[in-house]
DNA sequence: TGAATGATGCGCT
DNA sequence: GCGCATCATTCAT
């Protein structure tokens, strides 16, 4: 059985969160019907003294729920075209977040790929901006409580997930830091 | 098969 | 106006 994840779970050190959410499970209960999938990769931005971070700069309209409590979603639109799925982590007035990268797709397959059509479902979730596009979620699904019905996350009868931990990706400043996390047996992440 | 680049919208400087 | 936590396509090797 799985079991929705409280808001606990959420409001601790973001390395802590980023490290466990991995085979955990995300649900989305999309007007189209109930999405599912495993994560598999996730990267941990944290504070305002993390250079990738965007709540580096100072809070703004953008990032604001970064700075509120945590056990939410923060969506933001990324080069025009993609958006990006992120748990908001740690205390409120601490920015922090969890950015997901690359998800296995359980139920709900043939709604993703109605979402994002000519695309062969192992690969389907392979990113951020594809698992965004696949469940449906722009930047109108910002401040979501992930403690509702509509959106949420489920721990899940642990399989051993063999976890790996790397630097991250896409960025330009802050390349050094460690806080990519991701399921090294798993095919859905994503790398070319 | 790897590297370069265009698409494209919004918030900040 | 510029740059961005990306992706798919094109071009070069």
């Amino acid at each position: 059985m799985s079991k929705k994840l409280s808001r606990q779970f959420y409001n601790r050190a973001t390395i802590d969160v980023a490290r466990e959410i991995l085979d955990k499970q995300i649900v989305y209960n999309s007007p189209n019907g109930k999405l599912s999938a495993r994560i598999v990769e996730v990267e941990a931005y944290i504070g305002e003294g993390d250079p990738a971070c965007h709540a580096s700069r100072g809070k703004t309209k953008r990032n604001e729920v970064m700075f509120g409590k945590a056990g939410f979603a923060y969506l933001y639109l990324i080069y025009g075209m993609y958006n990006c799925l992120n748990f908001v982590t740690e205390k409120d007035g601490f920015p922090s977040a969890i950015l997901l990268r690359a998800a296995e797709p359980e139920e709900g397959i043939d709604i993703m790929l109605q979402n994002n059509f000519k695309k062969e479902s192992s690969k389907l979730l392979a990113g951020p901006g594809l698992f965004c596009k696949a469940f449906g979620l722009t930047r109108e699904q910002n401040g979501l409580d992930l403690t509702n019905e509509e959106l949420y996350l489920e721990s899940r009868n642990n399989n051993k997930v063999e976890i790996v931990e790397t630097t991250r990706i896409g960025i330009s400043d802050g390349k050094e830091l460690l806080g990519r996390f991701y399921d090294k047996n798993s095919k859905a992440v994503s790398k070319r």
